[in-house]
DNA sequence: ATGAAAGCGCTAACAC
DNA sequence: GTGTTAGCGCTTTCAT
């Protein structure tokens, strides 16, 4: 059995409060007796039950995590992230995978809740009001989607939307369609919100081709509509959807570049691996998790203290080979 | 506040002793009394307080999970596993990611192992006798690494090293070579044992080229040392380092599978998307992952009574377009 | 079958 | 600055 506060208390000749506070409250005990203490606890390997601990000053010391799948590369570099800045700051981390189930979110959000002091919520598929609701019970931070005052870590996606037309642009493109995700997706909207102002803004023509699963498969089956929507060039939701459509249109004897350019979102590893090379709007996976964690612990330390529970961190175009000069035609 | 169970108690007129039973022990209340109590805990919402029940049964209902590196796609499909299995078991999943450190390792069992009634170590990179150790205090199960005694999760590499081997030979080639994943890793040395005996026993030569980190980047590396070599097909230590070497052996200039057959194994899946598709060995990742949580779950529950802890997963070569006949030269 | 009481390991008032 | 006391929410003897 592990050792108990009493016995760390027993070996150095002090009261248990007096070990507590030299554990919790440093400054609030004599240096002698800490110093003692911090022996004594050193011998017996003494730490303490985060169980008993939490018992009293109803706070556990772990947060709960949930994404829709982390089969999507995007997911677990969120996750490491997370993981890394959580345990810097003594946390432990409870995750949970929906399947990008809504109904499993929720339920897992009741579930973890309780366990948690706080939960981070990554590209959560639910919708507003039930999280709202949650909101109520459980603190909450979103990754990846904003409504509301619900504090959020997001991507700056009509900046990144910007960049890519742009790009776009200057090689000459006139016609750009976009792969959209999931219907349940908020960045998806967010970004095609991104794209047609960025469109509009340069005179492109923007062809919407539609809702697919975020994965290679959604964008093998965007491929065909795309090349038969006549565009020149092609934004997808995400890395993986670009790379179902550079091997479905490689298939299909399409060119990428020289026929079509393909970019991609999230600059996940593979796709600096394809060939061609994706060009993509990179953002900062680890670090989006990093600040979900910051600001969740600021709100659970200082609950009215936080001026602005809403980051928003910058994108940045990448370009490799999949992209290049439009044909003229 | 959540309810407790004296209020619960109240509520429906009961002890919470009876509260707690009707909730724990069924069937040792009388069926007109549980009613009232679970209704009565309906109508409040109430969940009891794990940390309160931990306390006293010294059992938290929780696991943990070290894995390596998630940004390698072989894990995360581990965790989803595990995962799965948990949730429906009623517990929930502490993760930890180590980045590949032996002594972060050990740091995290050391640090989760108090927070969770078992452990569940995937492919850990720490020497045997730190883990011996720290099996004395936890519970834990390995995946994908075996010895002395210690439960474990394990796939027939032998079989599978077989099976490629098989496919080569019937495929015409003579010479393979091996690329190794890190010196720390178990499953790297078990597959090379597995393709020793088998490259025996079908009388072909092997050139083991040594190890390399378990990235696109390491089969990059490997890449040149392969194509001195003379071999006329290959096997990577996963399909992370195979996608490479097709990367550098494109980049130079050599035709797979023309002038080269790949092999990877873990059947990740970016292995179905490359060009050409990737022959890998099938690996049931999340399988391996419900498997160790059963097999945690029982030695927690029948400490004793477990009669073999230690899992054997088969394997499954997958044959594509990476692998091809032998240029006779 | 149910209730009363004790106590898991810890922290937080409150004394001193 | 330190010890004493009470009690967090729950389960588990031990009575009844």
């Amino acid at each position: 059995m592990r050792a108990t506060i009493r016995e760390v208390a027993r070996e150095a000749g002090v009261s248990p409060s007096t070990v507590s506070r030299a554990l919790s409250m440093p400054e609030m005990v004599n240096p002698t007796t800490r110093e003692r203490v911090l022996r004594a606890a050193q011998r017996l390997g003494y730490a303490p039950n985060r169980a008993a601990r939490g018992l009293i000053t109803g706070r556990t010391g772990n947060i709960g995590l949930i994404v829709p799948d982390l089969a999507n590369p995007f997911f677990p570099s969120v996750v490491k992230g997370v993981q890394a800045r959580a345990r810097e700051a003594d946390y432990a981390v409870f995750l949970a995978d929906t399947d990008e189930d809504p109904t499993a979110e929720v339920g897992l959000i009741r579930v973890l809740g309780k366990q948690v002091d706080g939960l981070i919520l990554c590209s959560p598929r639910a919708r507003e009001e039930e999280i709202r609701d949650l909101c109520e019970s459980t603190t909450l931070v979103m990754v990846n989607r904003r409504f509301g005052s619900v504090p959020s870590v997001v991507f700056d996606n009509v900046d990144g939307m910007r960049q890519a037309v742009a790009h776009l642009q200057a090689l000459g493109h006139r016609r750009v369609a976009w792969v959209g995700g999931p219907r349940t997706s908020w960045s998806s909207r967010d970004r095609l919100r991104g794209l047609r102002a960025a469109t509009a803004a340069a005179g492109m023509e923007l062809v919407v081709a539609g809702h697919f699963p975020p994965h290679f498969e959604g964008g093998v089956a965007a491929a065909d509509l795309i090349i038969a929507s006549g565009v020149t060039s092609v934004i997808a939701y995400n890395d993986l959807m670009a790379l179902g459509l550079l091997g479905r249109l490689r298939d299909r004897g399409v060119q990428v570049p020289e026929d079509m350019s393909v970019i991609g979102i999230d600059d996940i590893q593979m796709s600096a691996m394809s060939a061609p090379a994706l060009t993509t709007v990179s953002l900062s996976k680890a670090q989006a998790g990093r600040a979900a964690v910051d600001l969740l612990i600021s709100l659970l330390e200082q609950p009215e203290g936080v001026r602005n529970a809403r980051r928003e961190l910058p994108t940045q175009l990448l370009v490799r080979a999949s992209t290049g000069v439009a044909q003229t035609n």
